[in-house]
RNA sequence: GGCGACGUGGCCAAGUGGCAAGGCAAGGGUCUGCAAAACCCUGAUCAUGGGUUCAAAUCCCAUCGUCGCCUCCA
Protein backbone atom coordinates (compact mmCIF):
# COMPACT_ATOMS: atom_id res chain seq x y z
CA UNK A 1 0.00 0.00 0.00
CA UNK A 2 1.40 3.29 -0.86
CA UNK A 3 0.57 6.40 0.70
CA UNK A 4 1.39 10.24 -1.31
CA UNK A 5 3.05 12.38 1.95
CA UNK A 6 3.06 15.86 2.14
CA UNK A 7 6.76 15.87 4.50
CA UNK A 8 8.06 14.08 1.28
CA UNK A 9 5.80 15.37 -1.97
CA UNK A 10 5.97 11.78 -2.87
CA UNK A 11 4.09 8.52 -2.74
CA UNK A 12 5.52 5.91 -0.01
CA UNK A 13 5.56 2.49 0.80
CA UNK A 14 2.67 1.99 4.17
CA UNK A 15 4.06 0.53 7.15
CA UNK A 16 3.41 1.32 10.95
CA UNK A 17 5.47 2.22 13.83
CA UNK A 18 3.69 -1.17 15.54
CA UNK A 19 2.14 -3.63 13.19
CA UNK A 20 -1.61 -4.61 12.32
CA UNK A 21 -1.96 -0.85 14.54
CA UNK A 22 -2.74 2.55 12.67
CA UNK A 23 -2.39 5.38 15.27
CA UNK A 24 -4.36 8.45 12.82
CA UNK A 25 -5.05 11.80 13.82
CA UNK A 26 -6.97 14.40 12.14
CA UNK A 27 -7.27 17.92 12.87
CA UNK A 28 -11.08 18.86 13.48
CA UNK A 29 -12.82 22.04 13.05
CA UNK A 30 -12.37 25.01 15.42
CA UNK A 31 -16.62 25.40 16.77
CA UNK A 32 -17.40 28.67 17.00
CA UNK A 33 -20.20 28.36 13.68
CA UNK A 34 -21.78 26.07 12.14
CA UNK A 35 -19.50 23.83 9.74
CA UNK A 36 -20.38 23.45 6.09
CA UNK A 37 -19.37 20.98 3.62
CA UNK A 38 -15.71 21.79 3.09
CA UNK A 39 -15.53 20.40 6.44
CA UNK A 40 -17.84 17.43 5.56
CA UNK A 41 -15.43 16.52 3.02
CA UNK A 42 -12.74 16.51 5.36
CA UNK A 43 -14.06 14.23 7.46
CA UNK A 44 -15.57 12.15 4.85
CA UNK A 45 -12.09 11.91 3.27
CA UNK A 46 -10.17 10.91 6.46
CA UNK A 47 -13.21 7.91 7.05
CA UNK A 48 -12.56 6.71 4.12
CA UNK A 49 -8.73 5.81 4.11
CA UNK A 50 -9.97 4.85 8.06
CA UNK A 51 -12.34 2.31 6.71
CA UNK A 52 -10.20 0.98 4.00
CA UNK A 53 -7.57 0.91 6.23
CA UNK A 54 -9.98 -1.68 8.68
CA UNK A 55 -11.10 -3.36 5.38
CA UNK A 56 -7.38 -4.29 5.16
CA UNK A 57 -6.73 -5.23 8.66
CA UNK A 58 -5.27 -2.84 10.53
CA UNK A 59 -6.54 -1.99 14.11
CA UNK A 60 -6.99 1.91 13.79
CA UNK A 61 -6.60 4.46 16.94
CA UNK A 62 -8.76 7.16 15.55
CA UNK A 63 -8.32 10.96 16.75
CA UNK A 64 -10.38 13.95 15.76
CA UNK A 65 -10.20 16.78 18.04
CA UNK A 66 -12.03 20.20 18.83
CA UNK A 67 -10.42 23.35 19.31
CA UNK A 68 -12.96 24.91 21.60
CA UNK A 69 -11.05 27.34 23.36
CA UNK A 70 -9.63 30.42 20.65
CA UNK A 71 -10.12 33.92 19.70
CA UNK A 72 -12.92 33.57 17.56
CA UNK A 73 -14.81 31.21 19.55
CA UNK A 74 -14.73 34.20 22.46
CA UNK A 75 -15.25 36.96 20.38
CA UNK A 76 -18.64 35.34 19.16
CA UNK A 77 -19.48 34.74 22.45
CA UNK A 78 -19.27 37.83 23.57
CA UNK A 79 -21.28 39.32 20.69
CA UNK A 80 -23.77 36.85 20.96
CA UNK A 81 -23.32 37.44 24.88
CA UNK A 82 -23.25 33.90 26.12
CA UNK A 83 -20.36 31.72 28.13
CA UNK A 84 -17.74 30.67 25.39
CA UNK A 85 -17.62 27.18 26.41
CA UNK A 86 -21.42 26.75 25.86
CA UNK A 87 -21.21 28.37 22.59
CA UNK A 88 -18.69 25.56 21.59
CA UNK A 89 -20.51 22.76 23.16
CA UNK A 90 -23.42 24.00 21.31
CA UNK A 91 -21.33 23.39 17.93
CA UNK A 92 -19.69 20.00 19.17
CA UNK A 93 -22.87 18.63 19.56
CA UNK A 94 -24.07 19.77 16.02
CA UNK A 95 -21.07 18.77 14.39
CA UNK A 96 -21.13 15.19 15.90
CA UNK A 97 -24.89 14.76 14.71
CA UNK A 98 -23.53 15.55 11.18
CA UNK A 99 -20.94 13.06 11.62
CA UNK A 100 -23.39 10.81 12.18
CA UNK A 101 -25.81 11.91 9.64
CA UNK A 102 -22.97 11.31 6.83
CA UNK A 103 -22.29 7.73 8.48
CA UNK A 104 -18.68 8.86 9.48
CA UNK A 105 -17.68 6.18 12.01
CA UNK A 106 -16.93 7.94 15.62
CA UNK A 107 -13.94 8.51 16.29
CA UNK A 108 -12.14 6.38 18.94
CA UNK A 109 -11.71 9.78 21.34
CA UNK A 110 -12.57 13.48 21.00
CA UNK A 111 -9.95 15.45 22.16
CA UNK A 112 -10.39 18.72 23.12
CA UNK A 113 -8.06 22.08 23.62
CA UNK A 114 -9.89 22.59 27.30
CA UNK A 115 -9.45 18.95 28.48
CA UNK A 116 -5.54 19.17 27.71
CA UNK A 117 -4.72 22.09 29.41
CA UNK A 118 -1.89 20.02 31.99
CA UNK A 119 -0.64 18.45 29.48
CA UNK A 120 -0.53 21.75 27.29
CA UNK A 121 1.41 23.53 30.39
CA UNK A 122 3.97 20.75 31.27
CA UNK A 123 4.66 20.41 27.29
CA UNK A 124 5.33 24.47 26.96
CA UNK A 125 7.64 24.20 30.56
CA UNK A 126 9.56 21.87 29.05
CA UNK A 127 9.76 23.62 25.73
CA UNK A 128 11.34 26.11 27.79
CA UNK A 129 13.54 24.46 29.66
CA UNK A 130 15.28 22.77 26.28
CA UNK A 131 15.36 26.55 25.08
CA UNK A 132 13.18 26.11 22.01
CA UNK A 133 10.19 28.96 23.90
CA UNK A 134 10.61 31.89 26.06
CA UNK A 135 7.50 33.58 27.82
CA UNK A 136 7.34 37.43 27.89
CA UNK A 137 4.68 39.54 29.36
CA UNK A 138 2.32 36.51 30.31
CA UNK A 139 2.59 35.11 26.74
CA UNK A 140 5.06 31.79 25.66
CA UNK A 141 6.91 32.22 22.41
CA UNK A 142 8.30 29.23 20.15
CA UNK A 143 11.53 30.00 19.24
CA UNK A 144 11.67 29.21 15.47
CA UNK A 145 15.04 29.73 14.44
CA UNK A 146 16.21 27.38 17.48
CA UNK A 147 14.24 24.79 15.61
CA UNK A 148 16.95 23.68 12.40
CA UNK A 149 14.52 22.47 9.86
CA UNK A 150 11.76 24.80 10.66
CA UNK A 151 9.56 24.81 7.37
CA UNK A 152 9.99 21.24 6.09
CA UNK A 153 6.92 20.33 6.11
CA UNK A 154 5.29 23.37 3.67
CA UNK A 155 8.74 23.79 2.24
CA UNK A 156 9.35 27.16 3.41
CA UNK A 157 12.41 28.91 4.41
CA UNK A 158 12.78 31.58 7.22
CA UNK A 159 13.93 34.02 5.18
CA UNK A 160 10.96 33.60 2.14
CA UNK A 161 8.53 33.91 4.91
CA UNK A 162 10.03 37.03 6.29
CA UNK A 163 10.29 38.81 2.83
CA UNK A 164 6.61 38.02 2.34
CA UNK A 165 5.17 38.55 5.77
CA UNK A 166 2.45 40.89 5.38
CA UNK A 167 1.92 40.22 8.86
CA UNK A 168 2.24 43.19 11.61
CA UNK A 169 5.70 42.38 13.71
CA UNK A 170 5.42 42.09 17.41
CA UNK A 171 8.47 43.62 18.67
CA UNK A 172 8.54 41.81 21.61
CA UNK A 173 8.94 38.43 19.44
CA UNK A 174 12.67 37.39 19.09
CA UNK A 175 11.89 36.36 15.58
CA UNK A 176 8.50 37.81 13.29
CA UNK A 177 7.47 34.25 12.79
CA UNK A 178 8.17 32.92 16.23
CA UNK A 179 4.24 31.85 17.25
CA UNK A 180 2.36 31.88 20.58
CA UNK A 181 2.55 28.46 22.77
CA UNK A 182 0.53 30.21 25.75
CA UNK A 183 -1.49 33.96 25.58
CA UNK A 184 -2.25 35.98 28.32
CA UNK A 185 -6.19 36.40 29.29
CA UNK A 186 -7.16 39.85 28.45
CA UNK A 187 -10.12 41.28 30.21
CA UNK A 188 -13.39 38.96 30.02
CA UNK A 189 -11.60 36.23 28.50
CA UNK A 190 -11.59 32.69 29.67
CA UNK A 191 -8.10 31.22 32.07
CA UNK A 192 -6.50 28.93 33.49
CA UNK A 193 -3.56 29.43 35.70
CA UNK A 194 -0.15 28.48 34.76
CA UNK A 195 3.68 29.88 35.28
CA UNK A 196 3.20 32.68 33.26
CA UNK A 197 0.20 33.82 34.50
CA UNK A 198 -3.54 33.60 33.51
CA UNK A 199 -4.07 32.75 30.01
CA UNK A 200 -4.97 30.36 27.57
CA UNK A 201 -3.11 28.15 25.05
CA UNK A 202 -2.26 29.08 21.54
CA UNK A 203 -3.74 27.21 18.25
CA UNK A 204 -1.51 24.80 17.56
CA UNK A 205 0.27 23.29 20.72
CA UNK A 206 -3.50 21.82 21.70
CA UNK A 207 -2.52 19.16 18.46
CA UNK A 208 0.88 18.19 19.49
CA UNK A 209 -0.18 18.12 23.20
CA UNK A 210 -3.61 15.67 22.23
CA UNK A 211 -1.34 13.43 20.05
CA UNK A 212 1.39 13.38 23.33
CA UNK A 213 -1.36 12.42 26.05
CA UNK A 214 -3.48 10.04 23.95
CA UNK A 215 -0.71 8.57 21.24
CA UNK A 216 2.60 9.06 22.75
CA UNK A 217 5.63 10.64 20.84
CA UNK A 218 4.85 9.17 17.33
CA UNK A 219 2.06 8.53 15.25
CA UNK A 220 1.35 6.91 11.75
CA UNK A 221 -0.97 9.80 10.06
CA UNK A 222 -1.79 12.98 10.76
CA UNK A 223 -4.41 14.12 8.73
CA UNK A 224 -6.28 17.49 8.09
CA UNK A 225 -6.82 19.88 5.07
CA UNK A 226 -4.19 21.33 3.13
CA UNK A 227 -4.77 25.14 4.02
CA UNK A 228 -3.16 23.62 7.49
CA UNK A 229 0.26 22.64 5.96
CA UNK A 230 1.20 25.81 7.24
CA UNK A 231 1.20 27.55 9.52
CA UNK A 232 -0.52 24.75 11.48
CA UNK A 233 1.06 21.25 11.29
CA UNK A 234 4.00 22.86 10.29
CA UNK A 235 4.01 24.66 13.77
CA UNK A 236 3.10 21.02 15.22
CA UNK A 237 6.10 19.13 13.83
CA UNK A 238 8.41 22.07 15.62
CA UNK A 239 6.78 21.72 18.82
CA UNK A 240 6.15 18.41 19.03
CA UNK A 241 9.96 17.33 17.44
CA UNK A 242 11.70 19.63 19.39
CA UNK A 243 10.14 18.55 22.54
CA UNK A 244 10.94 14.40 21.51
CA UNK A 245 13.46 14.68 19.53
CA UNK A 246 11.86 12.32 17.31
CA UNK A 247 9.67 11.69 14.07
CA UNK A 248 6.01 13.63 14.78
CA UNK A 249 4.00 11.73 11.73
CA UNK A 250 5.17 9.14 9.58
CA UNK A 251 2.74 10.27 7.07
CA UNK A 252 1.10 13.52 6.54
CA UNK A 253 -2.09 13.58 4.84
CA UNK A 254 -3.71 16.48 3.05
CA UNK A 255 -7.49 16.56 1.37
CA UNK A 256 -7.69 18.91 -1.60
CA UNK A 257 -10.29 21.93 -0.67
CA UNK A 258 -13.78 21.85 -1.51
CA UNK A 259 -14.43 24.78 -4.37
CA UNK A 260 -18.04 26.39 -4.68
CA UNK A 261 -17.60 29.04 -7.85
CA UNK A 262 -14.00 28.60 -7.74
CA UNK A 263 -12.88 29.47 -4.83
CA UNK A 264 -12.46 27.80 -1.79
CA UNK A 265 -15.14 27.48 0.70
CA UNK A 266 -14.38 28.78 4.05
CA UNK A 267 -16.02 30.77 7.10
CA UNK A 268 -14.42 33.96 6.06
CA UNK A 269 -14.65 34.01 2.39
CA UNK A 270 -18.51 33.71 3.61
CA UNK A 271 -19.46 31.25 0.45
CA UNK A 272 -21.22 28.47 2.76
CA UNK A 273 -23.02 25.53 2.21
CA UNK A 274 -23.63 24.18 5.72
CA UNK A 275 -23.85 20.80 6.26
CA UNK A 276 -27.14 21.41 8.18
CA UNK A 277 -28.32 22.78 4.78
CA UNK A 278 -26.90 20.13 2.53
CA UNK A 279 -28.68 17.23 4.30
CA UNK A 280 -32.14 18.78 4.40
CA UNK A 281 -31.58 18.81 0.24
CA UNK A 282 -29.80 15.64 0.15
CA UNK A 283 -28.53 12.10 1.40
CA UNK A 284 -25.24 12.09 3.09
CA UNK A 285 -23.97 9.07 0.76
CA UNK A 286 -24.52 12.14 -2.40
CA UNK A 287 -21.76 13.97 -1.02
CA UNK A 288 -19.71 10.98 0.23
CA UNK A 289 -20.06 9.75 -3.32
CA UNK A 290 -19.05 13.33 -4.62
CA UNK A 291 -15.79 13.13 -3.02
CA UNK A 292 -15.27 9.10 -3.77
CA UNK A 293 -15.85 10.35 -7.75
CA UNK A 294 -12.36 12.26 -7.23
CA UNK A 295 -8.84 12.41 -5.84
CA UNK A 296 -9.07 13.01 -2.27
CA UNK A 297 -5.92 15.63 -2.79
CA UNK A 298 -7.21 17.73 -5.78
CA UNK A 299 -10.09 20.36 -5.37
CA UNK A 300 -13.53 18.78 -5.37
CA UNK A 301 -15.82 20.64 -7.46
CA UNK A 302 -19.15 21.47 -5.46
CA UNK A 303 -21.99 22.74 -7.72
CA UNK A 304 -25.59 21.99 -8.60
CA UNK A 305 -24.69 20.70 -11.90
CA UNK A 306 -22.13 17.72 -10.34
CA UNK A 307 -24.27 17.62 -7.20
CA UNK A 308 -27.34 16.33 -9.56
CA UNK A 309 -24.82 14.29 -11.96
CA UNK A 310 -23.89 12.39 -8.33
CA UNK A 311 -27.38 12.28 -7.52
CA UNK A 312 -27.64 10.36 -10.91
CA UNK A 313 -24.49 8.23 -10.24
CA UNK A 314 -26.10 6.87 -6.94
CA UNK A 315 -28.96 5.84 -8.55
CA UNK A 316 -27.29 3.54 -10.95
CA UNK A 317 -25.25 1.89 -8.42
CA UNK A 318 -28.60 1.58 -6.45
CA UNK A 319 -30.13 0.15 -9.70
CA UNK A 320 -27.45 -2.89 -9.46
CA UNK A 321 -28.59 -4.22 -5.76
CA UNK A 322 -32.43 -4.08 -6.99
CA UNK A 323 -33.99 -7.78 -7.20
CA UNK A 324 -34.43 -10.48 -10.32
CA UNK A 325 -37.25 -9.66 -12.60
CA UNK A 326 -40.18 -11.29 -11.60
CA UNK A 327 -40.33 -14.72 -13.02
CA UNK A 328 -36.56 -15.24 -14.13
CA UNK A 329 -35.90 -17.97 -15.95
CA UNK A 330 -32.16 -18.25 -14.93
CA UNK A 331 -29.44 -16.71 -17.20
CA UNK A 332 -27.38 -18.56 -19.79
CA UNK A 333 -23.83 -20.10 -18.33
CA UNK A 334 -22.17 -17.92 -20.25
CA UNK A 335 -23.74 -14.83 -18.81
CA UNK A 336 -22.92 -16.62 -14.83
CA UNK A 337 -19.41 -17.36 -15.73
CA UNK A 338 -18.82 -13.08 -17.29
CA UNK A 339 -20.85 -12.23 -13.81
CA UNK A 340 -18.44 -14.48 -11.50
CA UNK A 341 -14.72 -13.24 -13.93
CA UNK A 342 -16.11 -9.88 -12.95
CA UNK A 343 -17.09 -10.19 -9.67
CA UNK A 344 -12.84 -11.43 -9.44
CA UNK A 345 -11.89 -8.71 -11.77
CA UNK A 346 -13.63 -5.95 -9.60
CA UNK A 347 -12.08 -6.97 -6.34
CA UNK A 348 -8.84 -7.00 -7.56
CA UNK A 349 -9.32 -3.88 -9.12
CA UNK A 350 -10.81 -2.30 -6.52
CA UNK A 351 -7.66 -3.36 -4.34
CA UNK A 352 -5.20 -2.12 -6.22
CA UNK A 353 -6.61 1.45 -6.65
CA UNK A 354 -7.27 1.74 -3.61
CA UNK A 355 -3.52 0.41 -2.50
CA UNK A 356 -1.94 3.34 -4.76
CA UNK A 357 -2.61 6.23 -2.17
CA UNK A 358 -6.50 5.28 -1.74
CA UNK A 359 -7.64 6.07 -5.11
CA UNK A 360 -11.51 6.06 -4.30
CA UNK A 361 -12.17 7.37 -8.63
CA UNK A 362 -10.29 4.39 -9.77
CA UNK A 363 -11.86 2.20 -7.26
CA UNK A 364 -15.71 3.37 -8.12
CA UNK A 365 -14.68 2.64 -11.68
CA UNK A 366 -14.43 -1.04 -10.95
CA UNK A 367 -17.55 -1.01 -9.05
CA UNK A 368 -19.32 0.09 -11.97
CA UNK A 369 -18.18 -2.13 -14.16
CA UNK A 370 -19.54 -4.42 -11.81
CA UNK A 371 -22.92 -2.59 -11.69
CA UNK A 372 -23.07 -2.86 -15.65
CA UNK A 373 -22.50 -6.40 -15.82
CA UNK A 374 -25.07 -7.47 -12.58
CA UNK A 375 -28.13 -5.38 -14.63
CA UNK A 376 -27.06 -7.43 -17.76
CA UNK A 377 -27.25 -10.86 -16.14
CA UNK A 378 -30.46 -9.56 -14.54
CA UNK A 379 -31.97 -8.38 -18.20
CA UNK A 380 -30.63 -11.70 -19.32
CA UNK A 381 -33.26 -13.16 -16.38
CA UNK A 382 -30.64 -14.19 -13.85
CA UNK A 383 -32.39 -15.30 -9.99
CA UNK A 384 -31.85 -13.86 -7.23
CA UNK A 385 -29.72 -16.83 -6.47
CA UNK A 386 -28.13 -15.94 -9.07
CA UNK A 387 -27.10 -12.50 -8.47
CA UNK A 388 -26.33 -12.79 -5.07
CA UNK A 389 -22.78 -13.45 -5.24
CA UNK A 390 -22.17 -10.21 -7.00
CA UNK A 391 -24.58 -8.01 -5.41
CA UNK A 392 -22.91 -9.29 -1.88
CA UNK A 393 -19.22 -8.12 -3.44
CA UNK A 394 -21.09 -4.87 -4.21
CA UNK A 395 -22.42 -4.07 -1.27
CA UNK A 396 -19.13 -5.09 0.67
CA UNK A 397 -17.44 -2.52 -1.43
CA UNK A 398 -19.68 0.07 -1.26
CA UNK A 399 -19.58 -0.27 2.49
CA UNK A 400 -15.47 -0.07 2.56
CA UNK A 401 -16.68 3.45 1.07
CA UNK A 402 -19.18 3.99 3.94
CA UNK A 403 -22.23 4.75 1.08
CA UNK A 404 -25.22 3.42 3.27
CA UNK A 405 -27.51 2.78 0.31
CA UNK A 406 -30.35 3.14 2.20
CA UNK A 407 -33.69 2.30 0.06
CA UNK A 408 -37.02 2.45 2.07
CA UNK A 409 -38.09 3.49 5.32
CA UNK A 410 -40.20 1.87 7.91
CA UNK A 411 -43.13 4.25 7.81
CA UNK A 412 -43.07 3.33 4.15
CA UNK A 413 -42.76 -0.21 4.79
CA UNK A 414 -46.48 0.25 5.60
CA UNK A 415 -47.68 1.30 2.43
CA UNK A 416 -46.33 -1.65 0.88
CA UNK A 417 -49.36 -3.74 0.43
CA UNK A 418 -51.45 -1.43 -0.44
CA UNK A 419 -49.03 -0.37 -3.18
CA UNK A 420 -48.93 -4.32 -3.97
CA UNK A 421 -52.36 -4.36 -4.36
CA UNK A 422 -52.81 -1.28 -6.78
CA UNK A 423 -49.90 -2.39 -8.99
CA UNK A 424 -51.88 -5.82 -9.12
CA UNK A 425 -55.43 -3.94 -10.17
CA UNK A 426 -53.55 -1.82 -12.74
CA UNK A 427 -51.96 -5.17 -14.10
CA UNK A 428 -55.90 -6.40 -14.53
CA UNK A 429 -56.58 -3.16 -16.25
CA UNK A 430 -53.68 -3.61 -18.68
CA UNK A 431 -54.89 -6.69 -20.13
CA UNK A 432 -57.96 -5.60 -20.46
CA UNK A 433 -56.33 -2.68 -22.30
CA UNK A 434 -57.80 0.09 -20.06
CA UNK A 435 -54.39 1.94 -20.39
CA UNK A 436 -56.19 5.33 -19.58
CA UNK A 437 -56.97 4.22 -16.27
CA UNK A 438 -53.71 2.05 -15.86
CA UNK A 439 -51.62 5.41 -16.84
CA UNK A 440 -53.57 7.26 -14.13
CA UNK A 441 -52.36 5.23 -11.34
CA UNK A 442 -49.13 4.75 -12.54
CA UNK A 443 -48.85 8.87 -12.76
CA UNK A 444 -50.48 9.17 -9.37
CA UNK A 445 -48.25 6.94 -7.79
CA UNK A 446 -45.40 8.60 -9.29
CA UNK A 447 -46.42 12.08 -7.30
CA UNK A 448 -46.51 9.72 -3.99
CA UNK A 449 -42.45 8.52 -4.57
CA UNK A 450 -43.45 5.54 -6.35
CA UNK A 451 -42.20 4.22 -9.14
CA UNK A 452 -43.77 1.58 -11.52
CA UNK A 453 -41.94 -0.60 -13.99
CA UNK A 454 -43.58 -2.70 -16.83
CA UNK A 455 -42.11 -5.65 -18.47
CA UNK A 456 -43.21 -8.72 -20.05
CA UNK A 457 -42.63 -10.98 -17.07
CA UNK A 458 -45.04 -8.40 -14.88
CA UNK A 459 -45.01 -4.93 -13.10
CA UNK A 460 -42.37 -4.35 -10.31
CA UNK A 461 -42.69 -0.96 -8.31
CA UNK A 462 -40.10 0.54 -5.65
CA UNK A 463 -39.47 3.96 -3.85
CA UNK A 464 -38.19 6.91 -6.13
C1' G B 1 6.76 39.02 -4.43
C1' G B 2 7.89 33.71 -2.34
C1' C B 3 6.34 28.44 -2.12
C1' G B 4 3.09 24.64 -4.09
C1' A B 5 -0.71 22.26 -7.03
C1' C B 6 -3.53 21.82 -11.27
C1' G B 7 -5.19 22.42 -16.75
C1' U B 8 -7.89 15.05 -19.91
C1' G B 9 -14.57 14.52 -24.63
C1' G B 10 -20.61 19.24 -23.32
C1' C B 11 -20.00 18.46 -17.53
C1' C B 12 -17.49 15.64 -13.31
C1' A B 13 -13.18 12.60 -13.23
C1' A B 14 -9.23 8.23 -13.14
C1' G B 15 -4.69 7.28 -15.57
C1' U B 16 1.39 9.92 -14.90
C1' G B 17 6.60 6.54 -20.45
C1' G B 18 3.75 1.70 -24.57
C1' C B 19 -2.71 1.62 -28.54
C1' A B 20 -7.12 7.41 -23.18
C1' A B 21 -11.09 3.86 -16.76
C1' G B 22 -15.72 5.22 -14.95
C1' G B 23 -20.08 8.43 -14.08
C1' C B 24 -23.55 12.35 -15.90
C1' A B 25 -25.57 14.57 -20.26
C1' A B 26 -26.51 13.94 -25.71
C1' G B 27 -27.77 11.06 -30.26
C1' G B 28 -29.22 6.17 -32.33
C1' G B 29 -31.22 1.24 -31.19
C1' U B 30 -33.55 -3.18 -28.27
C1' C B 31 -37.69 -3.93 -25.00
C1' U B 32 -42.79 -1.66 -24.16
C1' G B 33 -49.86 -0.36 -25.51
C1' C B 34 -47.22 4.12 -23.97
C1' A B 35 -43.67 5.31 -20.36
C1' A B 36 -39.83 4.20 -17.08
C1' A B 37 -35.83 1.20 -15.94
C1' A B 38 -32.22 -1.85 -17.86
C1' C B 39 -29.28 -3.40 -21.97
C1' C B 40 -26.55 -2.39 -26.85
C1' C B 41 -24.09 1.27 -30.13
C1' U B 42 -21.75 6.38 -31.04
C1' G B 43 -17.59 10.61 -29.53
C1' A B 44 -11.59 13.10 -26.73
C1' U B 45 -4.70 12.32 -28.71
C1' C B 46 -5.01 14.73 -23.12
C1' A B 47 -4.08 24.07 -22.30
C1' U B 48 -0.29 25.95 -26.04
C1' G B 49 4.80 25.88 -28.10
C1' G B 50 9.43 23.52 -28.03
C1' G B 51 12.69 19.32 -26.38
C1' U B 52 14.25 14.11 -24.56
C1' U B 53 12.86 8.99 -26.22
C1' C B 54 12.01 3.49 -30.61
C1' A B 55 7.65 5.32 -27.89
C1' A B 56 4.76 10.96 -23.86
C1' A B 57 -1.47 12.89 -21.63
C1' U B 58 2.50 10.73 -18.64
C1' C B 59 9.76 13.23 -18.35
C1' C B 60 12.30 18.39 -19.25
C1' C B 61 11.90 23.81 -20.61
C1' A B 62 8.89 27.99 -21.84
C1' U B 63 4.16 30.43 -22.34
C1' C B 64 -0.95 31.14 -21.07
C1' G B 65 -4.80 30.08 -17.56
C1' U B 66 -6.98 28.40 -12.82
C1' C B 67 -6.48 27.43 -7.70
C1' G B 68 -4.20 26.96 -2.73
C1' C B 69 -0.74 28.63 1.15
C1' C B 70 2.34 32.74 2.88
C1' U B 71 -3.27 35.99 8.15
C1' C B 72 -8.00 32.59 11.21
C1' C B 73 -9.34 28.46 8.03
C1' A B 74 -11.06 21.12 6.74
Amino acid sequence: MQIYNTLTRRKENFETLEPGVVKMYVCGPTVYNKAHVGHAMSALVFDIIRRYLLYRGYQVKFLMNFTDVDDKIIQRANEMGIDPFDLAEGYIQEFQQHLKDLNILPATINPRATQTIPQIISMIQTLIEKGYAYPVDGDVYFRVQKDEDYGKLSGRKLEDMQAGARIEVDSRKEHPMDFALWKAARPNEPFWESPWGKGRPGWHIECSAMNLAHQGEQIDIHGGGNDLVFPHHENEIAQTESLTGKPFARYWVHNGMLQLSGEKMSKSLGNIVSIEAFLTQHSGDVLRLMVINSGYRNPLTFNDEVLEQTERALDRLHSALRPALPNAAGASEQMLQTLKNQIAATREGFVASMDDDFNTAGALGYLFELVRVINQARAEGATNQELQAAQDTLRELLNVFGLKMETPSTEKHQAAAFIDLLVELRSELRKQKLFALSDTIRDRLLDLGVVIEDSKEGSTWRWK
